[in-house]
DNA sequence: GACGGTATGATTGTATACAATTATACGTGG
DNA sequence: CCACGTATAATTGTATACAATCATACCGTC
């Protein structure tokens, strides 16, 4: 069920393994390495200017984050994810999102709740600039406090462990404005519900928020996971 | 999120992290190693006969399980698993439970039904005979059957961690006999609603039968997670 | 020419030596 | 007596050497 402590993800930066890791994620999630490609632990070593003992304990954490997938004796292989896949772990998140906003509705800091309506308001400007990368960050982040705000770490995780696997299909070009601004506003009606500590509707609006974004990325026939036009914003 | 390849725990017998890993994993799962303990990598290495290598890599499996959490440059400790986190992994489990039978209802095949009457069948029998172990294992296999018949990896998979994750909580003493009963019936009611392809009711029952469980386990006042009385049967 | 076995190379698995870091204990100065 | 700094021991982090395993290619036999 991997790392239950997410402050190791900053430690790690200080580390060999830690940075050997950080790296090899980067270059799957972006797709320098593609589906179904072998990780030689020398090759990767020697690129980064490191031995093989911190590149394999990586390559573990890679297996943990589901990343990479390691066959005994034989070697590393960056982990396939199908359309099926993908169309589960929306099903999954739909339901661990809802739970989620539920727990937060009773559970948010005030803090929390301002860097919210700060969210969303930055997204509506940047919607209205066209700044995609923005907006793609700034989705990331609202998730984030989320997941922060429902406090329950075993939720958290989990939810962060489908979110980041997701971005793999939704690499660079991160949403078409139409879909950025629709989920903006979806992210602010369940703010607002919230807000006025609706938790039954916060539920249901998070539930939907998903599974819209599940439906955008289909009807845009973003299926081609590690294609230039994979994308989905949520 | 951890490792996708189920087989490899199969392959896993046969190298030194392997055992080490499945030694250590049962260790704690037993309560050999207690709550916050350090596991200092030497002296289970000499423990075990083997060096510090497998016994590293090993560590990294038991980070993914979610069994230990690993300090850079500190050391292992064995996870502390709270009442609230134990609460919360209920919760979600209810949900994805739910959802599970609710797509078992689908996909599930003839052989996988056929064993799951069979199941119902032989716990009624243990159950009159009051064989309490024979019903732990005859509860975890029926819920085994319903995660390999919801015909999605992703699903299964955090299933299954959110279902080891609690067989600490419920360590030797499985479970009492009225909840065994209990339980099983409604293992019995999920199983003819898939038969009859009732999805929605499959996904209300299993999702029931998860709180119940929950329920059960607080009434009873099991809440010493690392206590001879932890228990709990689903 | 096809099949099978063996040899060879490449790659992962493990052990160990060394470096870096952290915790502890002790001593010194205030 | 307390605070602080330093030295030392213990522990983890990393590199490297060696062993085991697997893939490939070559050669011989049928």
């Amino acid at each position: 069920m991997a790392n239950y402590d997410l402050k190791n993800e900053v430690n790690d930066k200080y580390s060999l393994r830690g940075r050997v890791f950080q790296k090899l994620r980067e270059d799957i999630l972006s797709g320098k390495y593609r589906e179904h490609e072998e990780l030689k632990e020398v090759a990767i070593g020697e690129e980064l200017g490191v031995s093989r003992t911190p590149v394999r304990e990586a390559f573990r954490q890679l297996e943990l984050e589901g990343l990479i997938q390691i066959v005994p004796n034989r070697g590393a292989y960056v982990t396939g994810i199908t359309a099926k896949d993908v169309k589960d772990i929306y099903m999954i998140r739909s339901l661990l999102e809802g739970l989620c906003a539920r727990l937060a509705t009773e559970k948010i800091t005030k803090e929390q709740l301002e860097e919210m309506e700060e969210n969303i308001y930055l997204a509506d400007f940047h919607a209205s600039k066209g700044h995609m990368d923005q907006m793609a960050e700034l989705d990331n982040r609202f998730h984030d406090i989320l997941y922060e705000a429902c406090d329950s770490k075993m939720l958290e995780h989990t939810l962060r462990d489908y979110h980041q696997y997701v971005l793999r299909v939704r690499q660079k070009t991160l949403s078409t404005n139409t879909r950025g601004r629709a989920s903006n506003d979806e992210h602010r009606q369940i703010m607002e519900a919230i807000k006025e500590k609706d938790a039954d509707r916060a539920e249901q609006l998070a539930n939907g928020h998903i599974l819209n974004a599940y439906e955008n990325m289909v009807k845009n026939g973003l299926y081609e996971v590690y294609g230039e036009e994979a994308a989905g914003s949520e």
